[in-house]
DNA sequence: GTCTATAGGCCGATAGAC
DNA sequence: GTCTATCGGCCTATAGAC
């Protein structure tokens, strides 16, 4: 029966090493690395235990892959926004508003998962993607430099990401106190891609 | 050695069962419920396995008990500022920033904490704090629908709670990725007591 | 109240048949 | 490649001495 979770998720054929990692990567993500049993993995792949480590040799090896589709997810996509060259600050944060709205309303949990587990192992992930460099010499924080030469850029980036990312971390509390229902939330998120952007453009613009 | 630790936290002395609870609200907020052995927590408070049991008879109802504290310490001395119908709206916003980051800058790692065990369990709060209608009814609430009626009042509470509270749920992830120094986050985060009242003043007079 | 010693169960990993 | 069966270790909880 969990099998058939899986089945219908995915209606073309997958190989067995793609089942055990998309199992892997709904359960790690919603139980973290310790709440995991390598057994739920397997269960829910439809598969055996032994051909987990057959396949991924370790817990660990397993996790780690996991992990590293779930930072480029995170990351991989914004990059390519923020380092254009060719378009303006303002088509910057129309498009990056949009397209992290649509990636977090796909993956809820994935901002959760990949922060509280990066605090438990506090990892060197500077090898896995080159986030400082490509950010310090990227089109986006030039343009913010230039628009607002008397502010650290990153309280843009934070305030920016702060707005669009933290509902979505907030949202089990917010449910767990029942301020918010299920249906008005993915509302209250569309919302949101029209109002971020203005906001952001009107403190670009509020000199202090 | 492990028991110094404790010793030199709070010089005076503590019972039993505080040095248990002391040590099991610092490795629980490091490492999750899951990720949290009892050993660490005896070995961390001076004193031996057995002796944990018998004052909170599991790690799950010790585990509750500080999870409680916690969400008192995450909400607690929010409301009485939200709530209080002789300030300002203005007077709120700049007495909650203050808080918060106080609270915040000594306990950087609270709302993670919160945040992903409450995601784990989805477990019934409203009973530890009636929040949803002390929110509801609060000074702040009417204060915002009264400025503006355009807009759902959620917008403005998540958004200066992610301006606040993300830089710390963020931070670990900023480390890792080496964007921010250990000891530059302490200012740049003094640097927003000071800007998050602005900006959110700010978006409270823009009209849509 | 506090300790030592250990029961008892769970979980990751592997041996070995097919 | 995939399975069943099982090992060996770890971890929570408790029994029982002091």
């Amino acid at each position: 029966m969990l099998r058939e979770k899986l089945k219908n998720m995915t209606e073309k054929e997958l190989t067995t090493e793609e089942k055990i990692l998309l199992s892997a990567s709904k359960v790690f993500t919603e139980k973290g690395f310790a709440g995991t049993r390598t057994r739920d993995i397997a269960e829910h792949a439809g598969i055996n235990l032994a051909l987990l480590n057959y396949y991924f040799r370790s817990k660990e090896k397993l996790f780690e892959q996991v992990m590293k589709a779930k930072i480029v997810l995170l990351f991989g996509q914004i990059l390519p926004i923020i380092t254009n060259e060719k378009t303006t600050l303002e088509e910057k944060i129309d498009l990056a508003t949009e397209k992290y709205i649509d990636i977090l309303s796909k993956n809820p949990n994935l901002p959760i998962f990949v922060i509280s587990e990066i605090q438990k192992k506090n990892s060197e992930l500077t090898s896995v993607l080159p986030i400082k460099k490509v950010f310090n010499n990227s089109s986006l924080i030039k343009q913010i430099k230039e628009k607002r030469p008397d502010l650290n850029p990153l309280h843009f980036l934070v305030t920016f990401l702060g707005m669009t990312i933290f509902p979505f971390v907030a949202k089990p509390v917010f449910r767990a106190f029942d301020i918010i229902q299920e249906d008005e939330f993915q509302y209250f998120i569309n919302e949101r891609k029209k109002l971020i952007p203005i906001w952001i453009k009107t403190f670009l613009e509020t000199k202090i």
